[in-house]
DNA sequence: CGTTATTTAAAACGCTTGTTTAAACTGTTT
DNA sequence: AAACAGTTTAAACAAGCGTTTTAAATAACG
């Protein structure tokens, strides 16, 4: 394996479990096995890398997403907002075949993105792939024509946090079942558990 | 103003800010106007100083959200989930008279606690104040009697995802439901938005 | 008033951070 | 075989970090 995908792999699990400014150069390039000056050298700065880390992932998922995004705005019938978020499986859990442990890690590192840096990588996402947000934002008007547009932003932005907040605790999350109630989840579990909830919020009614 | 509380002051809207991790003794001491060393000659640390930022909080919230969650577990008819999480509000939005954005920032700093220092934090709130979350579940299963242990573990965990997230970053949505929808709001306004997501969220149908 | 304890001040501590340098090495091309 | 660009290496850089130390200023009290 090229020196250059050794740093973004040690950097992808590193950062998701650290976040960005936990995580050292030095760790990365000693897990990796490296030189540490080969960062500077391969990516010109750790704000790059960390660029770097989220594109591999947004190139792989976006397409997918887009695709069973589509398939729902164009279908005959008007789509339930279950169906909606269901779309969103298939295309999270097949970053698990793409790289290993690749769903969690890809929403554990969207959490930090949110909340680390100060919005750089938010700001970093939504100009680099405003199509992603675009399309979601169709298909749940189709579903739900009643909401409002700011509605829809407000929701959807809940919805963001319960995902992503979960995922960057999953690990935890999962521990704590598993000593409380002998269930043992898994990543997938926990996306089917969190879909009903995150349908059911955005499809709340309100009091105006 | 005691040297203690300007130091607690200056460190709680830069923590809120930046996170722990993104906020160096340096700025906080000088943010407040006090020397460097009087961090380490009043806290100890800067671990210690983190946790004194949040348990003046937590102290000042505990006890009222207590009483009003009790209030809805004593009540002669059974609540509904709307009631149970609308408990939260007043206690929440009192934070603002005990201080400036209280509100807000308790809730920002209670988010980045979940996601910098791997879970410390966590395990602080856990242990230190065991009871609101105790009280809370009670709730919940008193409006919700068919949620199963594990469901309402997961669900609630789902909700405090959703508004922990939502207010870590809720600046920054304020500023873009201004520019983009000319819409004016307030951490108030956020509040009552969430809450019915998170009550229809936990109160959504499952599908075993 | 004088003594003792508390609080502030400035400087330095040792350590880690991201980044840069310059030399050594690798494999291909002429 | 020599020249070459592409990589890797070890060492050093300046800057920032949390913490400690020492001395000076202030407050409290017999």
């Amino acid at each position: 394996m090229s020196t250059k995908n050794k740093i973004l792999d040690a950097a992808e699990s590193l950062f998701a479990d650290k976040g960005f400014n936990g995580t050292s150069l030095r760790e990365i390039t000693s897990l990796a096995e490296v030189n540490l000056a080969a960062v500077n050298y391969h990516f010109g700065s750790k704000k790059e890398l960390i660029k770097s880390v989220m594109s591999r992932y947004m190139n792989e998922l976006s397409p997918n997403l887009q695709t069973s995004l589509l398939l729902i705005c164009e279908q005959e019938q008007q789509p339930n907002l279950h169906e909606v978020f269901s779309a969103f499986i298939e295309p999270l859990l097949s970053l698990n075949v793409f790289r290993e442990n690749g769903t969690s890690n890809f929403l554990q590192l969207l959490g930090r993105g949110y909340t680390d840096s100060q919005g750089f990588l938010r700001w970093f996402l939504t100009t680099q792939y405003p199509e992603v947000i675009t399309n979601f934002v169709t298909a749940v008007q189709r579903a739900y024509p009643e909401l409002s547009a700011e509605d829809i932003f407000w929701r959807l932005h809940f919805t963001m946090g319960t995902v992503i907040f979960t995922m960057s605790s999953s690990d935890a999350l999962m521990d704590i079942a598993k000593n409380d109630f002998d269930q043992q989840v898994d990543i997938a579990d926990v996306i089917r558990k969190v879909i009903p909830f995150v349908a059911s919020g955005v499809g709340a009614p309100f009091n105006h």
